[in-house]
DNA sequence: CTCCTTAACGCAACATGTTTGCTTTAAGCG
DNA sequence: CGCTTAAAGCAAACATGTTGCGTTAAGGAG
């Protein structure tokens, strides 16, 4: 029996945020189970069994943080969409926090299922630009096409190669994969 | 005064050898640092004291396992060499064994130089292959536009959406990369 | 509304992993 | 050959992770 509600859910979210609270007051590194638990009023037996260990519940956390919060804006056209929000999904996910909550997403991540929420994500908004642009009878690439030529490259540098990420460079590929 | 010879020498290659050999025997989930340090003959407060964490030392010897072991072979042409290279790349990364380093490797790298290394080992192999179309007078496209355009993809699908990848995707990325 | 059933939590004892102060060894240098 | 000191060993203190068992309360049946 599957029990969404109540007190299940309550300690959910208490110890949910607990871990947000925690990271914003003594940072990521200071975090440990035992202490999340004191802060959420839960024994870290409880947080033991539900998550299995630290990594999978800041992988929760991060998963949470990283689901885009609006569609993308409309500007008029797929080139200014598409732009635009390549520039903000580079800003928002290259950041400190950003490039953090990618690797504890990544990390406590047994089976890939919350990284593919994370790509899931991505996908959904990039396809919400190019339904846009269908609408408006503009030719456009393949939403693959986008993940391939803009999402990749912008993750790849974020985690191997954590410089030379601009606006500049996303407005390079954005225009790329139009040309 | 740094001491790369010697004793400390031999206490991290024998503190790697036990990481392989203890990963080939038990699996990496029943991995712990009391363990290797035993089979390493040595005790935990050295590795502790070392490499911080198990993360960090699987970290290390990760990086040591994705270094390419030889030059990219020589096909006569750069379609053929990029194409080669390419098949190789995604099938020794993608791999349960190569999914398993590259996680590793960013996992316990909190300045980011092991992931950088890791990038760097791809973009010597790509940049061998474009300094040898270079040699022969073909016309070849910059080494970032292969790492945006091949090797991002790659390990974007690999670490984001597990499925997909085959032989044939490599292939259309070095064509369309070339085109 | 009340009574079951049982998933999920709390508690406490236990096992394991991590940190640290101090001592000892041996690498590299004069 | 002897000094200096980085790195390793040892052992005890400490923190974290695990587990069995009793208790609580969600969700459904009567």
């Amino acid at each position: 029996m599957v029990r969404p509600g109540g007190r299940s859910a309550r300690v959910q979210e208490s110890v949910h945020a607990a871990v947000r609270d925690l990271i914003a007051e003594a940072g990521r590194d200071a975090l440990t189970v035992p202490q999340v638990a004191a802060r959420a009023g839960v024994t870290p037996s409880t947080v033991y069994r539900r998550w299995g260990d630290l990594q999978e519940l800041l992988s929760d956390v991060a998963v949470e943080r990283l689901r885009p919060e609006a569609p993308p804006e409309d500007h008029g056209s797929l080139a200014e969409d598409l732009t635009a929000w390549t520039e903000l999904f580079l800003d928002e996910m290259s950041s400190p926090a950003g490039r953090a909550y990618i690797r504890d997403a990544l990390l406590g991540d047994p089976d890939g299922s919350n990284a593919g929420q994370c790509s899931a994500y991505a996908a959904d908004q990039v396809e919400a630009v190019l339904a846009r642009a269908a609408a408006r009878g503009e030719a456009a690439p393949s939403a693959e096409a986008v993940m391939d030529r803009v999402v990749a490259p912008i993750m790849y540098r974020i985690l191997f190669r954590p410089d030379g990420l601009d606006a500049a460079y996303a407005r390079r590929l954005a225009a790329e994969v139009l040309a």
